[in-house]
DNA sequence: CGTTTGCTTGAGCAATTTCAAATCCAGTGG
DNA sequence: CCACTGGATTTGAAATTGCTCAAGCAAACG
């Protein structure tokens, strides 16, 4: 459970204690403990108290919300350096989502009643948290455009881009999205179906766009696709 | 422009500013600048520099996202107290949308670059921010939800009761929205066309759910059009 | 008044979902 | 090594939702 000797490199880079000195990040670390996250395996759950936020090592999240009726939406991956899980830091008493290690995950864990002390102790953790939450607004409010005023082949091909700079990996073939994908998860970013997805897919995959098997997704054609996304589709 | 002798009273109340200490308070007040906006003034525009951040202290704005071809979403509605226009708090140098007073409106102004020493100066100014933006960036996944899992009838419904949360004022008939709403203004704000709406809440006026006429809309059963919003419509 | 802006409504149509059925593939356990 | 199992994917056909186009009407505004 309590961390002996975590090294202060290993948060130091973190965008959000960037700029914090020595001292501060000890006491950061020294309520800090690891968490190993199995793939599949939850680091919280909605709808249960917000009792830690996180910051992720390596490895990959998902976090998805779920509608009383079950359909569910990926909200977004979590990508290593990332923090999550700060209900508690906007004053939500529960988690709004579930996250969910798609790959084997390690993250770092604090209690989420630390919060307020670290904000207290260092002004600039606060400014670069508001700029990570405001970076997700963003990000939201881009989601919201596209799911508003574009077409689903578009926003496909939008979800995947977006995949493409979080976790592109250069290949022989072309740039691989460094984790596993169904058709369904891209379904979730986008608001459509599996066979929606799968459709369009097969579309692009005869185009020479991507190439994708199971779980698997590589685009061949970065360009072809940025213009897809964003031409009006004449 | 600059402003002589605001009163404290007038931000004391507003929930970002709350737990400050008057000192802090006057200081904050003696950089404002108080900035009318008659109706369909705009305080900001889409993709100029971030100069300010504003504070409305009454009447109503909508923050409208525009996308390059010309489609516009309605981001949000600004109401009496909040604060808008805090891109550069995200460390985002230009308005990300634009901000037009749907109502002969008035709020205070601050340099954007007065930030950094507000929150400097008031850790429990920057929990507030943070809580602030947090409740948005909950909002936004809200959106994001419904855009994705539900259908226009009950995507409308939801706009309605929100627009009934934020500005519901009793009369006789039932609850009326508090400003001038059209039905393209309902459009953007679920993602659909002015002709759907219309439509939807046309069969509503039918039902007896709603009254409505020129950009008026009174809600005259909230409990069923609530019903309608969450039951999964069978 | 004439013009503009907002609202309604019908008809046809296109995109997407639903439903249904196969097929593929990775891993599992004989 | 191979058949088996279950999740993932593909694909066709039918059904549906909501959009586009088009027209007419009504209220507000100068």
């Amino acid at each position: 459970m309590a961390v002996h000797r975590l090294d202060r490199s290993l948060i130091r880079n973190l965008s959000i204690f960037q700029y914090m000195s020595d001292a501060d990040l000890d006491n950061v670390l020294a309520m800090a403990s690891v968490r190993q996250l199995p793939d599949g395996a939850a680091a919280f759950m909605q709808g249960v108290e917000a009792t830690e936020f996180f910051c992720l090592l390596n490895g990959r999240l998902k976090v998805i919300q779920t509608t009383p009726d079950g359909q569910q939406v990926v909200v977004r991956h979590v990508n290593p350096g990332d923090i999550f899980g700060i209900a508690r830091a906007m004053r939500r008493p529960d988690y709004p989502a579930t996250a969910t290690a798609i790959v084997d995950s390690l993250a770092l864990a604090w209690p989420s009643n630390q919060w307020e002390a670290f904000i207290a102790r260092s002004p600039t953790l606060a400014l670069n948290a508001l700029q990570t939450v405001g970076q997700r607004l963003q990000d939201a409010h881009t989601r919201i455009l596209e799911l508003s005023t574009e077409e689903v082949e578009r926003r496909v091909a939008h979800a995947v881009l977006r995949l493409v700079r979080q976790a592109g990996k250069k290949t022989e073939e072309g740039i691989l999205i460094d984790f596993p994908v169904t058709r369904q998860d891209i379904a979730e970013m986008t608001g459509t179906t599996l066979h929606t997805v799968s459709r369009v897919m097969t579309a692009w995959e005869a185009k020479g766009l991507v190439q994708s098997s199971r779980k698997r997704v590589v685009v061949v054609d970065p360009h072809r696709l940025y213009l897809l996304a964003e031409s009006s589709g004449d």
